[in-house]
DNA sequence: ATCAAGTATTTTGATAACCAAACTATATTG
DNA sequence: CAATATAGTTTGGTTATCAAAATACTTGAT
């Protein structure tokens, strides 16, 4: 297998998903910062603002603005900390859980569309692979 | 094969990707738009803005201000059009050559480095699949 | 040939993302 | 307790982004 043509062609995949994924954040009316940031959260739950800003890869600074936006159109909410009085954790409120359910719909449905062509087999080898990859096995 | 546990495996694969891309991006001393820009000019060769524009996804708006400012980091220049003088064909520097080779060869880094726990048979089956995944097959 | 309609790009006016650095308030440590 | 560290916000500045208006040119129909 020649590096240059699987280069290519996880190029190639890499722009389909990212073409997907930007599509559906816009559609939902929300920056894919914002779509960032929700799907963090729903995957941490109750997290401190310094170690969402680090996960999102922003600095607190940026973060502090995207945490107003989102709590202005109520997907999300600061809590105080109970044992630090400088710090706040980011919750999602009910709406924002729902976003980040729909959107984690989105990707199964998403998912299912992709690998749509495949045999069972070829979707069970495709997992092992990506597993390899990421290396989990 | 359960669809969940192969979505999260697609998501986790593109976040890889995407944190490093955004990584070497970053260190390059572009913004990923301007990044994205050079590469698409340098596939496409000698390119219009219109269709530029459309290839990037954003309008053409936008791509007259990141143009402009890829124009004064001398990566890349507007020619006029031969026979519509309302157009430009969008071209780059050898600057612009140069960066869009750097950025291809870390692709192929990238690849390299991702399927280096693959067998060589595996990397095949791998593309096979991607290239069926993108409706190529 | 001319004039209306269409097209390519730029400009304008607004919102948002993003960073570094300064700032505020609180916590920790010597 | 004082000095230092940490969490988050604010500030000042650049860039991305869009929709809509403006500009300059082309094309098509009469």
């Amino acid at each position: 297998m020649k590096i240059k043509n699987l280069s290519q062609l996880i190029v190639e995949l890499y722009e389909k998903l990212s073409s997907w994924e930007e599509d559906v954040v816009k559609d939902s009316g929300l920056t894919t910062t914002q779509a960032h940031i929700i799907d963090i959260v729903g995957h941490s739950g109750s997290i401190k603002m310094k170690d969402l800003a680090e996960k999102t890869g922003v600095t607190t600074g940026t973060l502090t603005v995207a945490a107003d936006r989102l709590e202005e159109r109520k997907l999300l909410k600061r809590k105080p900390h109970e044992s630090d009085r400088r710090s706040y954790l980011i919750e999602l409120t009910p709406e924002g859980e729902s976003y980040f359910k729909q959107h984690h719909k989105f990707h199964l449905r998403m998912t299912e569309d992709l690998v749509s062509d495949l045999t069972e087999k070829e979707q069970e080898i495709f997992a092992g692979i990506i597993e390899k990859v990421l290396g989990k096995i």
